[in-house]
DNA sequence: GTTAGGG
DNA sequence: CCCTAAC
């Protein structure tokens, strides 16, 4: 039997013992970084496309089978004051800006072209020309994205992964295909309950495993699927529905998730919990078109020949409701794009670009794996009574088209007290401005992480200037919860989300680690950690075999060759003494052999 | 997980 | 300080 033992002297006659291994359980671990940005796009363009893209089937056939791909989904910063400024606290701190209506009248037409932004659609050239005829004109909004794009995701074409693109200082996720045949309001539609479905476990799983390896805590879990208000008791409603151009109704919740087919949803639970049947291929889910609760309309069947007129009823309300549903037949909302108006994101100047699109990334994922519910927003204000109908709320009416908005928003119970809406402290407060600059976040956001990035008109990231604040302003501030009171994880986020910030090694650390060195050799490293910086958590056996191997080097230059903190000739050469003695081979391998 | 060495 | 092959 032979033993293989370390000798216990060394340099200048130094008796020393091996270091003993410490438990597994003990020993400090060096985290890799990897780089799943691309990984992590795909599962936010899923995420996304499955908790955002509302959008119309663009066949007449709403078969599950049929192919359907995310157009375009787009994460974008801007800053964005009309909105803000009466934004509630749902809406100020917990939410993006998801989208807005403008009349149709104020801005040009975007159908056409390559919008990148919102655009509802009523489908007027299709609508019969009967129905248009009744107010004169064509009564859809469209909505206008303007802005420019930079970070740019392209959904994965031909197999091959997303693509990062920074072609601005705009934070813009896309994801589209060229499938712009979308051809709405052409064929009876099966509108199916089941077509509109939460992103599936396994991909949350999924995205929940890549964020986790990146330190991230991550929201709720998405069990109970994404709450869509237009899903509450929504009542079926079967006026006209077979007739005319009710056959390309189709309410909010029945645009399908298009991404589907790469993350299939299999809870089933989340899927058919709405009201009325689930089945498919039903056509009763007409509820958003509204007035199912005007008896007087409800007195009317779809043919107009069933039941007789209430004799009292307000006959020119229901007219006037007969007219807003013939002319806003339905609602048809292409959310191509959302904005994150303000991202504020403190990151050390020595990270690099990179890191930036990492942390950006990340910060974004993170928000997006969470629990999202969708709120409304109409005129900046919330509406809060789910159980309203689009015509009700006045959705549906021209004269309040100029503010139409959707918000996520991060499960609540994640969101500390700290950022009620009124609480500015979510943001650096003004009395004490918080470089960019700063590796740590404020005091103020302890437990979480903001981010924010605010926008000049030339598109560039500039630096927070926390006296342009105002208020619950036009900035819609994305939290992304953090572990709470964990300082560990929050500086593992760091860890994972930049490069590691350089810390030059100070005289006494440099002394401490000759003397080490001089006594345990320069294959120790570990042995040499323990040693002499165990209580230096920054300090890693790499980190002091690197400074050895840059000591040396030092060592050996012209000392007008040499750059920062001067270290003392007397260390350098002690540094060149045991070098030499420990890379003779002699003493490196030095093993006895015991029988 | 450590070590060694290039980047 | 990062990355990774090699052990």
């Amino acid at each position: 039997m032979v033993l293989q033992k370390r000798l216990e002297y060394g340099f200048n006659g130094y008796q020393v013992p091996p270091t003993p291994r410490a438990p597994r359980s003990a020993r400090k671990r060096v985290k890799k970084n990897e780089d799943h940005n691309q990984m992590y796009a795909f599962d936010l363009l899923a995420t996304i496309a499955g908790k955002l893209l509302l959008e119309g089937n663009n066949s007449a056939d709403n078969k599950l089978s049929r192919e359907e791909t995310v157009k375009e989904t787009t994460v974008k910063t801007e800053e964005d004051s009309s909105k803000a400024n009466d934004c509630d606290q749902e809406s100020c701190n917990k939410s993006f800006f998801v989208s807005e209506i403008i009349p149709k009248a104020l801005v040009t037409d975007t159908c056409s072209g390559p919008a990148s932004g919102i655009t509802v659609s009523d489908c007027s050239d299709k609508v019969p020309s009967a129905s248009r005829s009744l107010n004169g004109e064509n009564v859809g909004c469209k909505i206008e994205d303007i802005n420019d794009k930079q970070m740019t995701y392209e959904a994965p074409n031909n197999g091959k992964p997303p693509v990062v693109n920074n072609l601005d200082s705009n934070v813009n996720l896309v994801v589209r295909d060229d499938d712009e045949n979308s051809s709405w309001c052409t064929q009876p539609q099966a509108l199916n309950n089941k077509t509109f479905r939460p992103p599936s476990r396994i991909g949350d799983r999924r995205i929940r495993r890549l964020l986790a390896s990146k330190q991230w805590k991550v929201a709720p879990k998405l069990n109970n699927g994404v709450h869509f208000n237009t899903d509450a008791d929504l009542k079926p409603v079967s006026y006209h529905s077979k007739k005319t151009c009710y056959k390309h109704q189709r309410s909010l919740r029945d645009y399908p998730f298009k991404k589907r087919r790469l993350y299939q949803l299999e809870n089933p639970s989340n899927s058919d919990n709405r009201s009325g049947s689930p089945r498919k291929g039903s056509i009763e889910d007409d509820s958003s078109l509204g007035a199912a609760e005007d008896p007087a309309f409800q007195a009317q069947d779809s043919h107009g020949n069933g039941k007789p007129f209430d004799g009292v009823i307000n006959i020119y309300s229901s007219i006037s409701k007969l007219i807003d549903v013939f002319v806003f037949n339905s609602v048809k909302l292409k959310i191509k794009s959302f904005r994150v108006p303000e991202l504020f994101i403190e990151i050390p100047e020595t990270a690099t670009v990179s890191s930036l699109k990492r942390t950006v990334m990340e910060a974004v994922t993170a928000i997006f794996s969470g629990e999202l519910h969708v709120g409304v927003m109409l005129q900046g204000k919330r509406i809060r009574d789910d159980n309203k109908t689009l015509l009700q709320t006045g959705i549906c009416h021209d004269n309040k088209l100029d503010a139409l908005g959707f918000t996520l928003e991060p499960n609540q119970l994640q969101v500390p007290p700290s950022q009620c809406p009124e609480d500015r402290s979510v943001v650096p407060p003004p009395a004490t401005p918080k470089p960019l600059t700063r590796y740590s976040p404020p005091q103020s956001v302890a437990n979480q992480v903001v981010i924010q990035q605010e926008m000049t008109n030339s598109g560039k990231i500039t630096e927070s200037d926390d006296d342009n604040r105002s208020g619950c302003d036009s900035r819609a501030l994305v939290t992304v919860p953090a572990i709470i009171d964990n300082p560990v994880s929050k500086s593992k986020q760091a860890e994972v989300a930049q490069r590691r910030i350089r810390r030059p090694f100070s005289v006494s650390e440099v002394e401490a680690l000759v003397e080490a060195v001089e006594k345990l050799g320069t294959g120790r490293w570990r042995d040499v950690k323990l040693r002499a910086f165990d209580d230096a958590k920054h300090r890693t056996y790499v980190d002091l075999k690197d400074k050895w191997k840059t000591l040396v080097h030092t060592a050996r230059i012209s000392p007008q060759q040499r750059r920062g903190e001067p270290v003392p000739q007397e260390l350098l050469d002690r540094v060149l003494e045991a070098h030499a003695y420990w890379s003779n081979n002699q003493f490196k391998t030095q093993t006895c052999r015991l029988v």
